[in-house]
DNA sequence: ACCTGAACACCGTTCAAGT
DNA sequence: ACCTGAACACCGTTCAAGT
């Protein structure tokens, strides 16, 4: 995108480490988790699987950096009026990330994911530290907070990805769920046949939050202790 | 293991969709994700890799079976005094389940886990019931807690495959992770860094523990409004 | 230094053929 | 009804060979 050489052909750039991932990012965008491959990588990049190889060590690096690119996206420049607002803003940038990105949270939740989690990690750590947390209940409330991020993830990604295998849109995947959940035996399952209804209806994005707030009253009230 | 055929061979059992599960139970715990395949499955029951599929559609309910299996088993006869220990018992029991089977966090947060984690759902939403919150915050509170464990489990399980991947035990793992905290840039990731401590003596299933407390807190804060 | 593409050792899944 | 095992269409990864 730069102006220096104005109408080079830009079709034959070379490969390297940044044009790899973006395209890795767009395949696993468009195909989900098995859409990324490296033969089809190669071709989107008009080359063949063994030029890859030069760049990245394997489909680990490659998910990995994938991951990181996302997140460190996400990530910058989050601020809030409060600590808690700008781990609310952390939160739902997340949150948004993975519903845009639906293979994020699996990627994330794998070995691969591990070193692009610090990237989250660091900035919800600063902010529970500028709640004034006692050191000892740091870790637990920063590491509540991470789960349960990563855990709605998750499963976001794996019913998204449900719902892809069974060609659905959103509204008739949940319908399916509704539908599934509402035919289990009435004395085992009372509570899972009471969110049927409630779950064709519900924001996810609003339940979210309301998690995220959850927690974050949790937090506080070990503030005084 | 019953008594009515003395001493027939019992080797040549025929396949069944019972035996076949907890043989897939056997190479996952032994060999992690990468060691259920339909060719090894197919040789511990001594039988071609076709056979399989009469009794089983196809990986994926192989995986759900596996999860369904070892979450009906760990979520039976948890009973606590009161709804909260009953939830912290449930929950460590998840935890040790994980930990037992470290492929079961991943396995739970793909499509194939979305069926089994009803089992957790159900008793976690009764047990939440009985704390008497009321029913427009019952979703959030039950989301938190069954987002929180799977997050924890599959972090865990992330780890513990990294590990296995590079040959280490556990504390050497933590130790290597420890010194890549530690080497992290000062000023962009001081929280980080200082975790790195902590992290070689800390306890998983403390922090697990902890964590399920603080989101019980946080739940019993919204009884009042 | 960087790329090519055939080849290797695997996968999940299918299916004609057997009993 | 249940099982066999060869065959198909893929994978990730390697590596001699090119430029």
């Amino acid at each position: 995108m730069s102006k220096k050489a104005p109408s080079i052909r830009r079709r034959r750039e070379s490969l390297s480490r940044d044009r790899i991932i973006q395209a890795a990012i767009e395949l696993l965008d468009s195909g989900g988790e098995d859409g990324l491959t490296f033969r089809a990588l190669a071709e989107r990049l008009a080359t063949g699987p063994g030029a890859i190889y030069w760049h990245m060590a394997d489909k680990s690096d490659l998910v990995t950096g994938a991951c990181d690119t996302l997140i460190a996206r996400t990530v910058q420049d989050c601020v809030g009026a409060t600590p808690e607002a700008t781990i609310r803003v952390l939160a739902l940038g997340m949150f948004d990330a993975m519903s845009a990105h639906p293979w994020l949270g699996a990627a994330l939740a794998s070995p691969a994911g591990q070193l692009p989690i610090v990237r989250i990690l660091e900035p919800l750590g600063q902010q529970v530290c500028a709640l004034g947390i006692p050191e000892d209940t740091r870790w637990a409330a920063v590491s509540a907070l991470v789960s349960y991020i990563l855990g709605v993830g998750g499963q976001n990604a794996a019913n998204g990805q449900l719902a892809r295998t069974r060609g659905l849109d959103r509204s008739e995947f949940l319908d399916a769920v509704a539908t599934m959940w509402s035919q289990l035996n009435a004395r085992e399952y009372p509570f899972t046949r009471s969110l049927a209804v409630r779950l064709r209806t519900h924001d996810d994005r609003l339940d979210f939050l309301t998690g995220i707030d959850l927690i974050l009253r949790g937090i506080e009230s070990t503030r005084g202790s």
